[in-house]
DNA sequence: CGCATATCCTGACTGC
DNA sequence: TGCAGTCAGGATATGC
């Protein structure tokens, strides 16, 4: 039937919807006190260096660059860097609402409320950085340009994904942070059927063409699941900033479907692994 | 150097 | 119904 594991995990729709939320509420607000209870959630500095450098600093604007969030602290030179990894959520709350289970670090905003960091399965992190002169982190130097980014060019992505690549399948070049940064394992299951490319396919064999198609669906299928808020499925492990969660998984065409029939030609859809993911794919429209 | 593999972790699911 | 075992996955470290 169906593949057994059916969750969908933070991608750059789920962060943008996540950011958008955010937006709206956060900046101008100032971090009274900071908690941190769950040490692995920060982890890339002491837990005690990390509260003094949030508390009594205010939140300017929020940014994202992949599947990070950056919250700028006093429109100043740093900013406190959010990853959800696979289970992390931010959660907006009153201060007396009941604290959830893995409830790992806790930012009271004064008279607002609460920003609160859940994480079952504790590898999504926080950290403060420094921003450089394009309001980069400089711990993500290291990231492609966002998926949706109007400078990724299907020319800059046609090179990003060929360079100096043998036999790596094309859906591992995607999954790639430092080729392009936001595309995780579900929307590269989306945009490579809808580009008709098969996901083993060698990143070598990825033509200019090619290129531009999956640039044209990656964008469109990443702005519709934006739309929508993002996808969830019935684990509800990822929700938005106030426990919503995504409509847009009833859009998908491959991923989840696995012994469904093809949309487009009615062939049963296959789950088979690449890149140690599982990978949903229609054997006859890609090639 | 390119690529595969192990690692971290909890909860959902499978099978008895 | 209960319980032990398996599996999922983003980023990164390590090994070949």
């Amino acid at each position: 039937m169906t593949s057994r594991a059916r969750r969908a995990l933070p991608e750059l729709p789920e962060v943008e919807t996540v950011r958008r939320d955010l937006a709206e509420v956060i900046p101008g607000r100032t971090v009274t006190k900071v908690t941190v209870s769950g040490a692995r959630s920060v982890r890339r500095q002491d837990r005690v260096e990390f509260e003094r450098l949030v508390t009594g600093r205010r939140f300017g604007q929020v940014s994202r660059h992949g599947k990070f969030l950056v919250l700028s602290l006093d429109d100043g030179p740093e900013a406190l860097v959010v990853h959800l990894r696979m289970s992390g959520q931010v959660r907006l709350h009153r201060s007396s609402d009941e604290v959830a289970k893995h409830t790992h670090v806790v930012f009271d905003l004064g008279g607002f409320g609460q920003m609160r960091f859940v994480d079952p399965r504790t590898f999504g992190e926080l950290f403060v950085d420094t921003l450089d002169d394009d309001g980069r982190p400089s711990q993500l130097v290291h990231l492609g340009p966002d998926a949706l980014d109007d400078r990724l060019t299907a020319a800059v992505l046609h090179r990003r994904v060929t360079a100096g690549r043998r036999s790596l399948g094309l859906k591992a070049a995607l999954l790639d942070q430092r080729v392009l940064a936001g595309v995780g394992n579900l929307y590269a299951d989306e945009a490579l059927f809808a580009a008709r490319l098969r996901p083993s396919r060698p990143a070598a064999a990825f033509s200019r063409d090619d290129a531009g198609l999956v640039r044209r669906e990656l964008r469109r299928i990443l702005r519709a699941a934006i739309a929508a808020r993002g996808s969830s499925f019935a684990d509800a492990a990822y929700v938005d900033t106030r426990g919503v969660t995504g409509g847009y998984a009833t859009r998908h065409q491959v991923y989840g479907r696995a012994g469904q029939p093809c949309p487009a030609c009615g062939t049963t859809i296959l789950r088979i692994v690449v890149a140690a993911r599982g990978t949903h794919l229609c054997p006859s429209c890609q090639t």
